[in-house]
DNA sequence: TACTTCGGCGCC
DNA sequence: AAAGGGCGCCGAAGTA
């Protein structure tokens, strides 16, 4: 990659800067809740380890591995389960071994999985969170690197620790995890993000007025109206968590290059799984069943989707959402690529040319990818600048692909939040004329000195 | 003991 | 026609 005019130089040399001064900041740890989360935890896994003990399935485990039987391993448990106690192995990894991530073993419908499963999440968290991250700080602060120069998108990356995977989803783990940062004296902990920066981003290439109109009108939401499709739904019956499956099994895997198949086994699997329901209460998957989709039908990719299976239904939400829903995007992806092909390079609207080895998906979702987080890149630097022009007290103490986390002095709030609106929705589109639609952002504040975790949303 | 590969999982 | 984008970190297991 090499810049190709002097906005593209001047984004990474100046982005480098101001993300060595990000690091410098650093952020402030809880030293003491941390430790005490990690005597708990130990605990608590302590307790849940002893209980897996007295199971059958452990004994069986026992008679097969003997000394050697280790607890953390999922090698050895998928052996106990697909191999000895013949339960149906439904996939295998490339080498061969039989598959156990969370989704796999969540169909082996038995206590002693369930609580191994839990087990298992809590020494993620103890490990590579609480235990990780305390031994990175020192003096109470921690001091993420923030890095230009790894990912293949042109996109930053983050390492000892690794700032931009703290949990979030799983309400237990946040909430153990996130409770570890706080704010500095007198400050609160702000985090300000992009409202669907790789859409808005996507959408300065490819211009589909469709996708446009999507963006630019508050009562459309694609990520619903695709859950209602996907599940044959009306608007009443939608609600969060049926968008959720909407948005990350069906939207992203299909903009990110996934297919039908794939969308169809995530989309099936989750109804069972999370056990989704109506808004009204019916389970969905007696609701789909009522609309005439007999079946999940073969996920092997040569077989013809069969009528009436979910797959065929799903082919046919994708052959929509590419061929009449979304045509020009769709369009915009055929010629991005082509030309690709012909000159072995392209260019990224934020100034830059690309010169690599690239399968198609990878060509179509780097200038978005990359670009989306130049947005965030050129923000965080303009920020940074106001906030030192001004001698504000406020800091800027980390960056995840489309957010910016600050601490925020108390009397700073007001006018923190006042700059990051200016420069990121209406500044940028000064610098990038190219941006052709809207840009919205969110902000989330946490109490005086409280911690990350608590932070909420607030209307700006 | 040090290193590599693999599978898994956390995030956007 | 083919078919899941980008990271970093952990532990298990195998190898040197």
């Amino acid at each position: 990659m090499e810049p190709i005019n002097n906005k593209g130089y001047k984004l990474l040399h100046q982005g480098c800067l101001a993300l060595s001064q990000v690091e410098m900041n650093g952020m402030k740890i809880d030293v003491d809740y941390t430790q005490r989360a990690i005597q708990a935890t130990a605990k608590r896994i302590d307790k849940l380890e002893d209980e897996l003990k007295k199971d059958e399935v452990f004994k069986t485990w026992r008679k097969r591995y003997g000394s050697r039987l280790n607890i953390n391993s999922r090698e050895q448990l998928g052996e106990v389960l697909f191999n000895i106690l013949k339960y149906p192995c439904p996939e295998r990894t490339k080498t061969g071994r039989p598959k156990t991530d969370e989704a796999i073993l969540e169909r082996v419908d038995i206590g002693f999985v369930a609580k191994f499963l839990k087990v298992m999440k809590l020494k993620k968290a103890k490990s590579t969170y609480l235990e990780g991250i305390l031994r990175e700080t020192t003096d109470g602060f921690l001091h993420p690197f923030f890095h230009l120069n790894m990912a293949r998108t042109f996109r930053s990356s983050s390492s000892d620790p690794n700032f931009q995977n703290i949990p979030v989803r799983d309400p237990i783990i946040k909430k153990l995890v996130r409770r570890m940062f706080i704010a500095r004296p007198n400050h609160r902990i702000v985090e300000v993000d992009y409202n669907g920066a790789e859409i808005c981003c996507a959408a300065c290439y490819h211009k589909d007025p469709v996708m446009i109109k999507y963006i630019k009108d508050d009562t459309k939401d694609l990520h619903r109206d695709m859950a209602m499709q996907c599940y044959k739904l009306k608007l009443s019956q939608v609600n969060k968590e049926i968008r959720y499956c909407g948005k990350n099994m069906f939207v992203f895997p299909q903009f990110y290059g996934d297919y039908y198949l794939m969308n169809a086994k995530s989309l099936w699997e989750a109804m069972v799984r999370l056990k989704l329901k109506t808004n009204d209460g019916t389970p969905l998957i007696k609701h789909i069943k009522a609309k005439g989709i007999k079946g999940l039908g073969s996920l092997y990719p040569k077989d013809k989707p069969k009528a009436g299976t979910f797959v065929k239904h799903l082919q046919e939400v994708e052959n929509d959402f590419w061929g009449r829903r979304f045509k020009v995007y769709n369009e915009w992806k055929k010629e991005w690529y082509d030309e690709y092909l012909e000159n072995g390079y392209f260019e990224t609207l934020t100034g830059f040319r690309i010169e690599a080895v690239m399968r198609r998906n990878q060509v179509i979702n780097t200038p978005v990818q990359g670009s989306a987080f130049h947005w965030l890149l050129w923000s965080l630097i303009e920020i940074n600048k106001v906030l030192r022009k001004h001698k504000m007290k406020s800091l800027i103490i980390g960056q995840i692909h489309d957010s910016i986390v600050s601490d925020v002095h108390k009397k700073e709030v007001k006018n923190y939040l006042e700059i990051v609106q200016q420069v990121m929705t209406q500044d940028i589109r000064k610098h990038w004329k190219w941006i052709i639609v809207p840009l919205a952002i969110e902000a989330e504040v946490a109490p005086i000195g409280g911690s990350w975790y608590e932070k909420k949303e607030i209307e700006l």
